[in-house]
RNA sequence: GGCGGGUUAGCUCAGCUGGUUAGAGCGACGGAAUCAUAAUCCGUAGGUCCACGGUUCAAGUCCGUGACCCGCUACCA
């Protein structure tokens, strides 16, 4: 870690993906590390880029009358715009494609063959064409179906090459024992650990052209291409110079933190340190698997349609604040849930109301005491060391918790000395020192006060870039002291502030109202605009005509038949019955409004339609999950039941 | 089934190598203040630290057992 230089990867994202928030995340993850040691001075590079070959670009490119290379370029446009819009910093882009890149695998190919790491043999097995994978016979489900995708697999008997993995295993496995920050957090360790107690087969790094064409063809047969897998892992040494350019390969490797989601864990502490040893060169200083973005308490998937739009994010919220939620509320390496409610919880929390009214109520106060001129400070008191002290220890453990990757705990360091920021303005109040007229001690109070968002801005500079950079303008620090802000120089207790003149600023962060977030939907998959329309929160609110809804808000309610299996009335309450309702099998318990229109006997057996989504309650102390609906008037009530015959648990829209 | 992790205030979590009245953020309630983005500040939350048993002068913090949850892995020799 101290060798004074820092490289960081992402994985190279496979171009057919539409990006998602997973993939923003490692790579705004990756891009905060990277501006962080940049800011503290330590040479740096981040790479990221795109996995370009394999069957799904073939076909994609079939359908669409284009050759595979027209594909990827049309294709990789979407992650270079994504990266663009959320201010990632990368040093450089490989793809997969890339002739230089091609040139390196081939070469490690050759040099692994002419040492007999490779060979070749006949491999039979049962190959899922969608999935691209082979399984054993033992590994199907039901007959011959695919265990991955459960489409029909096809018997193939196949010559290939094959990498000697199987040579590694038990040095690995030393490997990892012996070298604890290998991979993180520990516990992925030990599930690797787990994989490698059973045998380490070989791995098979070739496709025979007549199956998949587009790839690298192997050096010593041109019969063949090379597997994307083993392919994609090289770009994080070809990406850096390997066998091309020695010095720079030299310089960044080994790469100091390798970021990956836990679903490629394999790949990456298995696949890839072999190969490394194969070729004799060094391991990753650490390979990092990150958790999940969960919508809830769900996995996001296509088709449950809870997937979050990263550059709807932006286009609503602005990047920045985008870029902090994930960095504050993902804690080390274990899944976090997003949720609109909560990113405007933390939004308006820690944004708006301690950091954006801080600045603002610093800047209105200055502007009215001393025209914007930041004042000499005359010598401290305890409220001023006090609070000097608590910037200063964020200041320290900030880069500690880097180290950490305990990027949210460094984060609410920051903001605990925010907080103390504002609560140094209660305790020292300048209005009444104002007022008293005792401008000495106004100026330090001034002064304390700007000092202390000039140090917080700097730190939280690589995560929010364009907001801090806002902010030490508004102090009125200019040029590259306000671009780039050094977190090295941050120690030295130089005095930068006094003199300068301060601008008023609006709304640093605006406040986002109360009831927007659950109301407003996601708009639909387009991205809207163009980056620059930063964060204004509100703006989204006018869009839609008052009193109407989008079909997609409608379907954040979900409505199902249910089958009314058990009624009874509940004991002391003459309104509620207690229902048994199936609802496609599942039985669910609910409690309904309507004994005073309906014997417990009259809604036996009928299906009856019910919100199947709604949060459970509990009425009179009894569960209820759900709600069944009714028409109601002043004559009496009737229950919403399904015209003709339908079983219970269908989706009603 | 095996291996690993988790179960702490309403919610999300922090509590390192065991040691004074168990903490933070958010939310809720009450109050203060008015420089500020209806923002801020102060106070309150009486939590069986999953359960039971054990080690110890002392356990949320170590050991054992059980329950529930999660991850990886395998469907048992």
């Amino acid at each position: 870690m101290n060798d004074k230089k820092f490289y960081v990867s992402t994985p190279i994202y496979y171009v057919n993906d539409k990006p998602h928030i997973g993939h923003a995340y490692t790579t705004i993850l990756a891009d905060v590390l990277a501006r962080y040691h940049r800011r503290l001075d330590i040479p740096t590079f981040f790479l990221t880029g795109t996995d370009e070959h394999g069957q799904k670009v073939q076909k994609a490119a079939d359908e669409h009358r284009m050759t595979p290379q027209e594909q990827c370029d049309t294709t990789v446009v979407r992650f270079k715009e994504l990266w663009k819009k959320l201010d990632i910093s990368n040093d450089h882009f490989i793809r997969t494609t890339d002739p230089e890149h091609k040139k390196v695998v081939q070469a490690i190919l050759q040099n692994l063959f002419d040492r007999d790491l490779i060979y070749k043999a006949e491999y039979e097995g049962h190959y899922c064409v969608p999935c691209e994978r082979f399984f054993t016979a033992k590994d199907l489900v039901e007959g011959n179906l695919c265990p991955e995708c459960r489409r029909p697999t096809n018997n193939i008997v196949e010559s290939n090459y094959f990498f000697r993995m199987s040579n590694y295993q038990e040095w690995l496995i030393d490997y990892i024992n012996t070298h604890p920050d290998f991979i993180q957090p520990a516990f992925r360790a030990n599930e690797t650990l787990g994989f490698l107690k059973q045998p380490l087969s070989d791995l098979c790094i070739s496709r025979p052209k007549s199956r998949l064409a587009w790839g690298i063809e192997l050096p010593f047969d041109n019969d063949y291409v090379c597997y994307v897998w083993f392919d994609a892992l090289i770009n994080y040494i070809s990406g850096v110079g390997y066998m091309t350019d020695e010095e720079k390969f030299k310089k960044w490797w080994p790469v100091s933190y390798h970021l990956i989601g836990k679903d490629i864990l394999t790949t990456h502490t298995v696949y890839w340190p072999t190969m490394l040893k194969a070729m004799g060169v060094e391991m990753p200083q650490s390979i990092f698997a990150h958790g999940w973005w969960l919508t809830g308490r769900e996995k996001m998937s296509k088709s449950l349609g809870n997937v979050v739009n990263p550059m709807e994010m932006c286009d609503r919220y602005g990047v920045d604040a985008f870029r902090y939620f994930l960095m504050a509320e993902m804690p080390l390496g274990q899944d976090a849930s997003f949720t609109e409610e909560a990113f405007v919880t933390r939004y308006n929390s820690d944004l708006a109301n301690d950091l954006g009214n801080l600045l603002s109520r610093v800047v209105k106060m200055t502007l009215r005491q001393t025209n914007g001129v930041i004042p000499q400070p005359e010598a401290y008191g305890e409220d001023e060391k006090d609070l000097m002290a608590e910037i200063d220890r964020a200041v320290a453990e900030l880069p500690q918790m880097l180290d950490e990757m305990k990027l949210n705990r460094g984060l609410e360091v920051v903001m605990q000395a925010i907080r103390a920021g504002n609560r140094y303005m209660e305790k020292t109040a300048p209005w009444t020192l104002a007022k008293k007229g005792e401008t000495g001690r106004l100026n330090t109070v001034l002064y304390c006060s700007a000092e202390l968002l000039r140090k917080a801005a700097t730190l939280l500079h690589p995560v929010m870039p364009h907001k801090m950079t806002e902010l030490l303008e508004a102090l009125g620090m200019t040029g590259e002291a306000a671009a780039n802000p050094d977190i090295a120089q941050l120690n030295d207790d130089k005095n930068v502030l006094s003199g300068l003149k301060m601008n008023d600023i609006l709304a640093l962060f605006l406040r986002i109202q109360a009831e927007e977030p659950a109301a407003k939907p996601l708009p639909q998959e387009k991205p809207a605009k163009p980056a620059k329309q930063e964060n204004k929160p509100q703006a989204a609110k006018t869009e839609m005509p008052e009193g109407l809804i989008t079909i997609d808000e409608f379907f954040r309610t979900q409505l199902k038949t249910a089958k009314v299996m058990e009624a009874e009335r509940v004991e002391g309450a003459d309104k509620l019955l207690k229902l048994q309702i199936d609802v496609g099998g599942e039985m669910r318990q609910l409690v309904a409004g309507v004994a005073q229109y309906y014997a417990p006997e009259q809604i036996l057996g009928k299906t009856i339609v019910i919100v199947a989504n709604l949060k459970p309650a509990k009425i009179r102390g009894i569960e209820s999950q759900g709600m069944l609906l009714a028409a109601k008037n002043a004559d009496g009530l009737k229950i919403v039941t399904i015209d003709g015959n339908m079983p219970s648990g269908i989706s009603i829209g």
